[in-house]
DNA sequence: TTCCTTGTTCAAGGTTTATTGAACTATTGA
DNA sequence: TCAATAGTTCAATAAACCTTGAACAAGGAA
């Protein structure tokens, strides 16, 4: 299970692929929920995402986002701790993200971007 | 041929469905060059865009692009008149299409987003 | 009217996609 | 060593997608 996992380059990073990952109603979700664990530094893993789908689909939802250079992935132990590549993406496409995920927010209501729980605790 | 088209309103555009427009390389020239023009007030008619595929090919994505809520189409004899639905979509996704469209500019030469005569003659 | 132009619609094809469950690998802890 | 945990990989399936060409509809010009 420690095969090294191939992310693209920031260069080869490329606009359509990233725009497909965001596109779909998954993969947002997870996108989103990567950048509000940004913002206080922490990763999130595997697990952290078991409320949206079943394990073997969100497996390939996590490898259709690495291959497409949205998030790097760690290998700790038996966890797999990813994060946004918030620099690569901004320095490739200044400010696309930030509209993503603004407007992912806005629209948090239709998106079922985190589980029913987690919405119920807006503490 | 005088069938009215169905346009969602501003509200019942959703970010899935225009991430998923713009995803795809023949849709984002569509909507690079609408959004070029749309500087100068000019609209665009179908026929502008027979270098990027075939005629019953750009119709489909016409549609596509028409019932995501990118652009509005009206018709006018025997032509459609399109342009891009800009205060629309900036009122509900605030930043996300200057985004994406300075994102395709700054790749214009891997993203193909007019034809290879347009490139040639860059006057 | 008749033809030409503009563009749509339809059916058919091949491809890619998302989703499932079962089988598997690797690491940790008892 | 053995079992539990974390996650991947594989095969199968149904749905959606993109593309093509042929047939169609409607307006404009001769």
């Amino acid at each position: 299970m420690a095969r090294p996992l191939r992310h693209p380059t920031r260069d080869e990073i490329e606009l359509p692929l990233v725009l497909d990952c965001l596109s779909d109603p998954i993969r947002l979700a997870i996108v989103y929920q990567l950048a509000q664990h940004q913002r206080d530094g922490t990763e999130l893993c595997c697990g952290d995402f078991n409320e949206l789908s079943g394990k073997s689909n969100l497996a390939y939802h996590f490898t259709k986002l690495r291959d497409a250079g949205l998030m790097q992935t760690r290998i700790v132990g038996t966890n797999r701790l990813m994060k946004l590549r918030r620099e690569d993406l901004d320095a490739r496409f200044p400010g696309l993200i930030d509209a993503v995920i603004k407007s992912a927010a806005r629209d948090a209501g239709r998106l079922s971007l985190v589980a029913e729980c987690e919405i119920a605790d807006t503490d």
